[in-house]
DNA sequence: AACGACACCGCAAACGTTTGCAGTAATGCG
DNA sequence: CGCATTACTGCAAACGTTTGCGGTGTCGTT
């Protein structure tokens, strides 16, 4: 801010006229004289001048203004939900201000309270791992500025949503094992205390049932890390526990997998398939190349944000709350097929 | 924003007294008496009121906002900047602006616009790769917005910086590989055209001139993608190109040379060993595990967002600029050396 | 009784815009 | 010539705060 900043008054004193001339000379108001308003443009260019957006978001009580409140920014499916956010609301002529929970409540807390010092017209929200109390939430609600909340949900809280279909991403992600023959599949599940991991597990288990395979609960087994999936595959390998595929809740945990199964010496994907579960860009970068679901980070910011300006510029905004379910792709690479 | 926020003159009309004296107790001036103040503290709770930032920030030339122009969120350098600048930002009561230019020259001047009239206090930037007219970041620092520049400077451009001691780092990985008995080390260069990619080609032949190594111009390959690295590798085995350590200007390039390496037959790193360039959470998962740079991304967005606010909030802000040159650590892991 | 000191509070201006309304001058028309 | 119309332009209020200054009322002191 500073000095020095010109203003809409220091054109009007420079031209002797009054700053509503200015005002309407500078938007093309029919009111004013073409002449008035050469000068006026041409002088606002010389002084570079730049509307006041703070002034303007006091006078139309708009901000023009998003806040996004996200867990934590280095996770590469939440950068590429704030690169789809920032897109949109740049076509839109909208700011973007972030702020990140570092997934911890009583920051989510403070975050709200900014947004709101702040006046966004809207905020998008994934809420953090340990929010168990919405009131900071609902005080947004209730001073009238819209919610979309993305990934990460709040059952209970009435508001737009988008979510991914994990249920079906991991129905068809070990469908794909199955149709390429595999009959005994191990599922690397998340924590089944979290709707996350119990969504992929069922998505697993139904695929097997349709497919009229046997549901093996030793085959099941919690880990969701690349050292988990290390530990775990060894216990297997030692078991002699025969399985020929693994679909895991997560990326890092399928290579922790693949690596495990490698070095054992059995070969990816002949004797044994792995899948995925896309948090990163490591899908590329193994050897065999990781068959993976795309989670299509960037979309679901854009859709959030998209349902979010929907609800900030229309009219009436009071239409029913909608839920956005993305699919997610599954992408097939050399883990699972011959390429 | 909309209607509902309750404001100091909604306190001040339910009270019967003016807004001055509402303002006045809310900040605990010695003006007003104790039971005014509990009074309007007791209904301000009560209301939820919360100050308007955008009023404050009209009324004192001071939007407590900083700006970010950053070229791409999703990698995890950026991302892990951002991230840093997030943390510092927030515990000095400042918001983030986050723009991102897309790569692109003229989104990054529409940024720039954006925020000048978003009256950010100050702004830091990296420049677009395809930067090469300043004009709108001299406009920022016409207009008395301080700005800091991060990874990605501009030489003539007046301003404190933060940036990554490339060439130190460079000549400390390729001493590492020298310390460890290599003697014919290859270097995947970057873009010579890119000061990035010449200070990593120069630390890595400062390394080796200081050893008393030679340095053959045919181990020097401009490569810096998985793909061009794979190509590279084959290239020189067929040639029978001799040599035992490879020195990459970034992760993906070295991950791509390693696989391409080990499925020729040989052994990481026992006869060859590999070095990169942190540019993911790539070096974890490969096998071996990656010796790699960290660049401390996180650790360059506070010191960026310390400097800047530091020429903020200091009455006289016009002392020297200053660059900050930040050293990468180099990561010993086990491409390099036996673990 | 008069005066100063003190405690407390409100007025009004300002930050940079926008906009309804009113005002002025010039022109057209009968 | 008188009046309406047209073509411009300016005044002032408003958005929500802060703050210098001045005002009021109640004391205590001489």
């Amino acid at each position: 801010m500073k000095s020095g900043l010109v203003t809409i008054k220091d054109i009007a004193r420079e031209l002797n006229i009054s700053a509503s001339t200015v005002s309407r000379a500078l938007k093309n108001h029919p009111d004013i004289s073409e002449e008035t308003k050469r000068a006026v443009n041409e002088l606002a260019q010389k002084l570079n001048y730049q509307p006041n957006a703070v002034a303007l978001s006091l006078k139309q009580r708009r901000s023009h203004t998003i806040g996004v409140i996200i867990p934590e920014i280095v996770h590469y499916f939440f950068s590429s939900v704030i690169s789809g956010i920032e897109d949109v609301a740049y076509d839109a002529g909208f700011n973007v201000i972030i702020c990140q929970s570092n997934e911890r409540y009583e920051r989510e807390v403070a975050n709200a309270r900014t947004l709101l010092a702040s006046r966004v017209d809207g905020v998008l929200v994934s809420v953090s791992k340990h929010t168990e109390d919405f009131q900071h939430l609902h005080n947004l609600q209730d001073n009238n500025i819209p919610l979309v909340f993305y990934d990460r949900i709040v059952p209970g809280l009435e508001a737009d949503q988008v979510i991914i279909d994990d249920l079906d991403a991991s129905y068809r992600a070990t469908r794909h094992l199955i149709e390429t023959g595999r009959k005994r599949i191990v599922h690397f599940a998340g924590p089944q205390k979290l709707l996350i991991g119990r969504q992929r597990k069922d998505g697993y288990v139904k695929a097997l049932e349709e497919a009229g395979l046997e549901v093996d609960p030793s085959l099941i087994i919690e880990a969701d890390s690349f050292e988990k999936a290390r530990l775990a595959v060894m216990r297997l390998l030692n078991e002699k526990k025969k399985f020929d595929g693994v679909f895991a809740t997560n990326d890092l945990t399928a290579i922790g997998a693949m690596q495990t199964i490698q070095k054992r010496g059995f070969k990816i994907p002949d004797e044994i398939a792995v899948v995925g579960f896309s948090d990163g860009r490591f899908s590329g970068i193994t050897d065999p190349t990781l068959t993976s679901v795309d989670q299509h980070g960037y979309e679901m910011g854009t859709v959030a944000t998209e349902m979010l300006l929907r609800r900030i510029t229309s009219e009436n905004s009071d239409y029913p709350y909608e839920t956005r379910v993305l699919n997610a792709d599954l992408i097939v690479r050399g883990s699972s097929v011959f390429l």
